[in-house]
Formats: C-alpha cells, sequence, structure tokens
DNA sequence: AAAAACGCCAACCGCTCCTGG
DNA sequence: CCCAGGAGCGGTTGGCGTTTT
C-alpha cells in the first residue's frame, strides 16, 4: 500500500521541526483553529505534509500538554488502563488528558513494560505461567522501585525542559485566550463498535476480574462484589465505553474543546466527571476503582522498600 | 579521552476508519 | 452501495544525549 500523496511529494522536509516551523503551524491554527489539515501546508508555506503537520499540533504544540515528569498516579493509571483496554493509547489517553497518546505509548514501551517484563521474569514461573494478566494488573503496582533511571526524580527528565519546549508552552499559553472562546463540540463513537472494542481484549475483562485485591473491598471504600460483578456486565460495558466515547469526542471531534479541557485542567476534569457519574451511576464505580484505588496503592507502594 | 553501548523520544510509516459525493 | 480522500491510530525507527567501558 502506498504513502498518502502528501507525503510523495518531492520537497516535502522531514526530520526535526524548527523553531520557525513551529511559529508559523501555531500561528495558522490561532487563525484558523485545528483541522482541516489537508490545507495547512498549502495555505502556510510549510514543507511538511499534513500528516506531519496534525502530529506536531497535536504532540507537541497543542496547549495544556504536559510533558515529562509522569506521575505515579498517572503510571497507575496507565497500566490499569493499559490492562483493561490493551494498547489502545488513544483511548487511554482520553484519561489523561494532559498527555499525549504518543507520549503515554513511549512512557509505556520505555518504562512500564520494562518494570513489568522485570517483574514477571524475577516471579516464580509457575504464577507467571497461568495468570499472567492478573498478576500483570495485581502485581504490577507491587513495583517499588519508582526511582527508575528517566523518572520524574532523574535529571534526564528535567534535560526534557530544554530551552525549546520551553519556548513551545510559551506559543501555546499564547494561544489559550483563543481556545477559551472556541465552542465545543461532541461527536459520539457508536456503541457498538465500542462494546466490540471492550470485549475484543478479553484478557483485559481478565485482568479486571483477577484484579480485585480482597483487602480493598474490605476497606469498603471501594466496590463490593456485586458492583464490580456489574462493572463487568453488558449493560454497564455500555456505561463504560460511554464514558469513553465521551472523552473521545472532547479529544478528536476538536482539538479545541480537547485544549479547552486541557487548560482548566484536573479541577474541570474532575467536575465534569462528577457530572457525568451523577447521569450514568455505574461509571463511578468504575472510575473511582481506576483513579482511587490506583492513587492509593502508589501511595502505598511509595512506603515499600523497592523490589528491584 | 575516546569509543561503544544504551536509552529516550519526536517523527515517520502503513494501515484502518470515517465521511461525503 | 461504492469509491476516494482525509483523519486518526498504533507500531516502528532514526537521531541525539547519556552512561559505561
Amino acid at each position: 500500500m502506498g504513502r498518502p500523496p502528501c507525503c510523495d511529494k518531492v520537497g516535502i522536509k522531514k526530520g526535526p521541526w524548527t523553531p520557525e516551523e513551529d511559529i508559523i503551524l501555531v500561528s495558522y491554527i490561532q487563525e484558523h483553529g485545528p483541522g482541516n489539515w489537508r490545507s495547512v501546508p498549502t495555505n502556510t508555506g510549510l514543507l511538511r505534509c499534513s500528516k506531519s503537520c496534525r502530529l506536531r499540533w497535536t504532540n507537541y504544540l497543542r496547549p495544556g500538554i504536559k510533558r515529562g515528569n509522569f506521575t505515579p498516579h498517572e503510571e497507575g493509571m496507565i497500566i490499569h488502563l493499559q490492562a483493561l483496554l490493551g494498547n489502545k493509547w488513544a483511548a487511554i489517553a482520553s484519561y489523561l488528558p494532559q498527555r499525549t497518546d504518543n507520549d503515554i505509548k513511549n512512557y509505556w514501551n520505555t518504562h512500564l513494560k520494562k518494570k513489568i517484563n522485570k517483574f514477571h521474569s524475577a516471579l516464580d514461573p509457575q504464577m507467571a505461567s497461568d495468570s499472567k494478566s492478573c498478576q500483570f494488573v495485581s502485581k504490577s503496582f507491587s513495583d517499588r522501585d519508582i526511582d527508575i533511571p528517566g523518572h520524574a526524580s532523574s535529571p534526564r527528565f528535567n534535560q526534557n525542559s530544554s530551552m525549546y519546549a520551553s519556548s513551545t508552552e510559551n506559543i501555546s499559553r499564547l494561544l489559550e485566550g483563543w481556545m477559551r472562546s472556541s465552542p465545543k463540540t461532541t461527536q459520539s463513537e457508536p456503541q457498538e463498535k465500542l462494546h466490540q472494542h471492550v470485549f475484543a481484549n478479553s484478557a483485559a475483562a481478565t485482568s479486571l476480574h483477577c484484579y480485585r485485591p480482597e483487602v480493598e473491598q474490605e476497606e469498603g471504600d471501594l466496590i463490593s462484589n456485586e458492583e464490580f460483578e456489574s462493572i463487568l456486565s453488558f449493560d454497564n460495558l455500555t456505561s463504560i465505553t460511554w464514558e469513553k466515547s465521551s472523552c473521545d469526542s472532547t479529544q478528536k471531534g476538536s482539538q479545541a474543546a480537547a485544549t479547552y479541557d486541557d487548560i482548566h485542567g484536573k479541577a474541570h476534569l474532575v467536575q465534569e466527571r462528577k457530572q457525568r457519574t451523577e447521569k450514568n451511576p455505574p461509571l463511578m464505580f468504575f472510575e473511582k476503582w481506576l483513579l482511587d484505588e490506583s492513587a492509593g496503592q502508589v501511595e502505598e507502594m511509595m512506603e515499600l522498600p523497592p523490589m528491584f
């Protein structure tokens, strides 16, 4: 299969973006809004294909993007969501609006996957063989090695906020005023497809099932057996996917809407989640499980000595 | 001090999905 | 319904910086 026509054109530049190109792109988007990427290279004179422009915007220039410094909470959420959804980075990113799918994917591939593999190799082989996915989720939080190379505490991360990265943040800030005035649009994903999406990954369901630590249930702060089973039922998967759809629409329906969320940050998301959960009670359990539990486990993780 | 090995991440590639005609 | 073009997604890679030998 051939490449998209735009990338075949002679004179299309590849490789790292220069600050000048970024400014041109940001200026254009500031004026016309994100979308219609096909016309971006033509109208700006950028020697980049439309795809490249879109990626540059969504992965780097879009306001509200948080770079580096994955918090233990974010890490926990990624692990949870990866077990639940598989390598659906865009879906996972919809739960971490300040992170791009590319960023999450990179972090998974460079840090989390390694940690998990390391953990598996350290496990009893018998345990590792049968219910790997169960351990994957439930045990991954036992990984006490927070200070991994490249993590927040590592000097390497400080280097990420290079001079140029800072400049793009400044560019992004300039856009905030414009973003606020952008209207929010919604774009619902067909639920049937989302059902397939969730059910397709039976391992994820297994993981979710296995990941039901008795301890936390006993605490009564999280979910009961019945609630947990109900989460796994078809109806409530609808709710989960409804949530995902809603998040996705925020992200891909309109970039402006996504940045609107980004700008208002976590407080806005918490507020929005609260409103949504009022409409969809079963979802509350899922999100509670996802958000509270991972945070709690990570806190617990911090107190224990390193495992590796 | 120099070279090799390693790690990270931005960007690319190829494929699928979506949408409008 | 079919087709073509655009957009989005996930896997992969190249380049660069850091660490190790």
